[in-house]
DNA sequence: CGCGTACTTGAGCCGTTTCAAGTACGGTGG
DNA sequence: CCACCGTACTTGAAACGGCTCAAGTACGCG
């Protein structure tokens, strides 16, 4: 995916009417005038980190382009993926609302554009405006079924084959790809591997095996799905 | 825990003004005669399913007394236990809200008090009333945290006795329970596997080596930690 | 050209799962 | 009261699968 540039960035009208399904989607001008009110825009580069977990708020943030990934890591500095975050979504809500501490670490893998909200000013804006308090419940639901997903796939899928088949299909489908057309992966082996709950190397491997076995075709970053059904046969499995 | 007979099940307060940090909890006399309007008393017995993963919604639930799992099941039949539910925690309220499929099933575990409000009624209720949309961000914030709990425990926690160890101290918390004060588990060695993400007999095996190690002792249900820094220990390893 | 990062592949180990056999307990009906 | 049955728990042995360690390759970038 191409990095937007300044001028992109900034040319692109802040809120459309018709966004993607993201937390301002269908919102009112009032509403959205409100919340530009007491945010401000921010870019940050690739590999930046948003927050990280067990910080105390300081606040939301927008996501309005680019991509995140949302960690959590253990003590010995083991890490898993939640989900990967896109355009339109919140960053962080959970812990703001509740003034706990950040639950995950977000960090962006692309250049992004992000409008960040004070904790105080936001909770404020959100307890007064019922529209935008129904907002929160919807990216709040959004986030609780990204992770009924994600334990979904951790404790479900137990052979190596069946996850990273499943985690290829849902990223197609989260990029609505259809058949024969490449899709890229902006996500090292290693991410991949915090993602389904595996290592490095069995990524590797596994990957690899598809490869032979003619289910997928490789070209650096880029994937593309030859045999959806066998894949889709391995998740059911 | 002894089984609250129907007497008591009556004679309780139906909503008190100082109850736990629930759904209800610090709510106005005026939003409760609402939610009250709109729901109505139900028992079930143990064992019973409330709802159950990909119905459509037919509304929420609050549970009063009792407890209850909250599981996902995979097409061949295994399960997870997402997380165990107690008296104050509204059920089924992010499908609900967002009239998506049920996400995950709900099954008492003992003989429960549970208010049902229909969908429509509930939704229409939260549109219009404030206080009640804030209810509903919080109980799902906690649903969001407990699920990214589960996260880390079954992708972070490798070894089995890691699992079980921090399990057992979860649970301990849970209950506030003390040292020196045994705690009841009313759940079997398989559904304890299935919390944790592991097979039956390894949850035996490794609770009997806790209790040979004389980290636990075990009589019947009830289970005391002796040796709780010893527990601790392994969490972190 | 050289370095760093990511990927690849092999070999052996380790822990959990699976299968199997058996025990303990509570409830039911004779 | 006891025999019977179902459910849960226990324990052993073997197999499997992914992890770890290790060595080496490919690629992009200064």
């Amino acid at each position: 995916m191409p990095v937007p540039d300044s001028f992109e960035l900034h040319q692109k009208p802040l809120f459309g009417p018709c966004r993607e399904p993201g937390f301002l989607g269908d919102i009112s001008p009032r509403a959205l005038k409100s919340f530009e009110a007491i945010s401000q825009v921010c870019l940050y580069p690739a590999a930046a980190v948003l927050f990280a977990e067990t910080q105390t708020p300081r606040g939301v943030y927008l996501l309005d382009s680019g991509r995140a990934k949302m960690t959590m890591t253990s003590a010995e500095g083991k890490a898993v993926i939640l989900r990967i975050t896109g355009p339109g979504e919140m960053l962080g809500l959970g812990a703001a609302i509740t003034e706990k501490p950040y639950e995950i670490t977000a960090e962006t893998l692309e250049p992004c554009r992000v409008r960040f909200a004070k904790t105080v000013d936001f909770c404020c804006l959100v307890r007064k405006d019922p529209e935008l308090s129904l907002k929160v419940i919807e990216q709040l639901s959004r986030e609780y079924f990204a992770a009924c997903k994600q334990v979904r796939t951790l404790a479900l899928s137990r052979r190596a084959t069946e996850k990273v088949a499943r985690f290829l299909l849902d990223w197609a489908a989260r990029g609505r790809v259809a058949n024969q057309i490449p899709m890229t992966l902006p996500l090292t082996h290693e991410e991949i591997a915090q993602a389904v709950g595996l290592s490095r190397e069995t990524v590797t491997r596994t990957l690899s095996a598809f490869r032979h076995r003619k289910l997928i075709a490789m070209a650096g970053p880029d994937i593309l799905i030859c045999n959806r059904p066998a894949l889709e046969t391995l998740t059911a499995a």
